[in-house]
DNA sequence: CGTTGGGCTCACC
DNA sequence: TGGTGAGCCCAAC
């Protein structure tokens, strides 16, 4: 018996990383999500990552890509502009900044999700 | 059709 | 608070 684990849509007519842009498409403006809870609500407990690749990917500008951050409350370092593009935006939606470079997710995490 | 690698996570020091 | 190290998933090659 073959068992797939949770799989939301077995037959799912978009690809996933479309199904990460429709899901992020709702983020509202000033709330931030994890790539690790954008991945559960998909059916993927440990597609983290591949959350992350996605957004990587991303090129529709409906996307807010900045309002996802990693499970640690901060902006994955990464050595492209987009990582201080991502701060600056962020601050611009009023999500305020620990000295450490975090963010409260208590605070500022979508609770929709 | 096997490998690779990425905007990750979690469990431990 | 910070650093490792080992999993994990999926699209690209």
């Amino acid at each position: 018996m073959k068992k797939l684990g949770s799989r939301p849509h077995p037959s799912a007519s978009h690809s996933l990383f479309q199904r990460v842009y429709a899901l992020v498409r709702r983020v509202p403006r000033g709330r931030v999500v994890t790539y690790g809870e954008v991945a559960r609500a998909l059916g993927m407990p440990r597609g983290a990552r591949t959350v992350g690749w996605a957004m990587h990917a991303c090129q529709d500008a409906n996307v807010p890509w900045h309002r996802v951050v990693n499970a640690q409350g901060k902006i994955s370092p990464r050595p492209t502009a987009c990582f201080q593009e991502q701060h600056v935006r962020l601050k611009e939606e009023g999500i305020r900044f620990s000295r450490a470079g975090r963010i409260d997710l208590a605070k500022y995490g979508w609770k929709r999700i």
